[in-house]
DNA sequence: CGGACCATTGATAATTGTCAAAATTCGTGG
DNA sequence: CCACGAATTTTGACAATTATCAATGGTCCG
């Protein structure tokens, strides 16, 4: 298997583009062209890869790890938006317009990031129409996502809340196990926290009663067992 | 001025595709074979207009008049995701699959709605990428709208986010007048409140307050009166 | 093993929800 | 244009929930 030279074994047939859900309509010729375009980085823990205000002239492709969009609220709290991992792209909003950054984005582990300049975005768009219609799904999927996002933050109740974010994330970062669904989490305490819009300690007392209740078990800090599915659902509200 | 034999005199130049901004990249004759292809509908006050799990073949665009967007939560309120009003569309989200609708529509007021079918709409993408640009510059806009959505319902003391709220309305549905600006409300506190995820009475107790300290007038059910823009700018955190 | 960071727990205060009743507004029909 | 009934909104009292502050306990990583 031959290896992006930029990208290192990580690049699967040597085209990390590939990855890329919305590039997928294309052929190998096609992704080779792409990949002769796209400029790649490497982000640390922590480290910033887009600032509220900026206007980059590119868009960002994860191609491994996962990054968080966020605010902040008036109150100095982290709003997140969004957690990006391998696959998404972002900075894509302001392809038309010229529009600056809408929210911060930070590495939430290493990270290494493929890069498209928005001129070059913007000829791939007109010349293939296939891409576009690839970014409009994507861009539906983010809508959907995010209306489900505001009926699961925006419930009354927190219990309700809770449990939504816990299956999101059981579906998105979970492994089958013995005993449930282990959940690697990708944010702290405080993180989920702020994405819920209550407070850390609030998320520990609701953790600490759903562990009571035989919910989930608490591994560690950074990954949960869930070990009653049902009950979750029935608690988020989410009939299936 | 020619009228469009269907929508009668609220067709400027006969062609009410003209209205909506997805298709203002297109020229006279262009929008005429638009034109052709649409069908026209009203709908009363309350009527619904799509349901929740429907799969309609067709997109829609308001063509006058509103409508909200809306989802049940768990304990039976509607959660609102959208107010569109003319020129606005929705029903595009399940162009790629077939999913079924994610929410229910209803008119909030008399509407004239436009329907394309989704294979039209389909046939329409592939031929003009302009339009598929547009969509995406559309969906953009809608994403950046939740994303503030999501900050202004999320979070915050509920003083701010209603506070953005009629900061919001204020710059969508007001008028300038000799005292401040009048807004003529969408909906009612009852819905206001569900918007936010509130009860409808904490509504009621913040624009009294709010009304005892100046900020706003309650002019009717309907319509408040803005008095001090900037209070309420602080108030909801947004520095400009 | 130690220190920094993160998470939990307890006590208390503040905010908001709920239920019930009264007041206001709205729309219709005379 | 007015009056009346229905619907919506406001207000009050109280209960429930969550935030805040402070202290303790645990976890991660060099």
């Amino acid at each position: 298997m031959p290896e992006c030279d930029v990208c290192g074994p990580s690049c699967k047939d040597g085209l990390c583009v590939r990855k890329v859900p919305i590039f997928s309509a294309l052929d190998y010729d096609e992704l080779l062209k792409i990949s002769a375009l796209v400029t790649h980085r490497e982000y640390q823990k922590g480290e910033a890869i887009l600032r509220e205000g900026e206007k980059p002239d590119c868009v960002f492709i994860v191609n491994q790890g996962s990054v968080k969009a966020f605010r902040y609220t008036q109150d100095g709290r982290e709003q997140i938006l969004y957690i990006f991992t391998e696959g998404d792209f972002f900075g894509e909003q302001y392809l038309t317009g010229d529009k600056a950054a809408a929210y911060d984005v930070e590495a939430l582990e290493p990270v290494k990031s493929c890069m498209l300049t928005k001129s070059d975005f913007r000829k791939l768009l007109a010349g293939y129409p296939d891409i576009a219609i690839k970014i409009i799904g994507t861009l539906e999927d983010r809508l959907t996502y995010m209306e489900q996002s505001l009926q699961s933050r925006g419930g009354r109740s927190v219990d309700a809340r809770i449990a939504s974010l816990i299956i999101n994330y059981a579906d998105t970062y979970g492994t089958p196990d013995r005993e449930g669904t282990l959940i690697k989490l990708p944010l702290s305490r405080e993180g989920m926290a702020n994405y819920l819009g209550i407070a850390r300690e609030t998320i520990s007392r609701k953790f600490s009663q759903m562990e009571n209740e035989k919910l989930i078990r608490s591994v560690s800090n950074k990954s949960i067992l869930l070990l009653d599915r049902p009950a979750l659902d029935t608690l988020s509200g989410v009939q299936k």
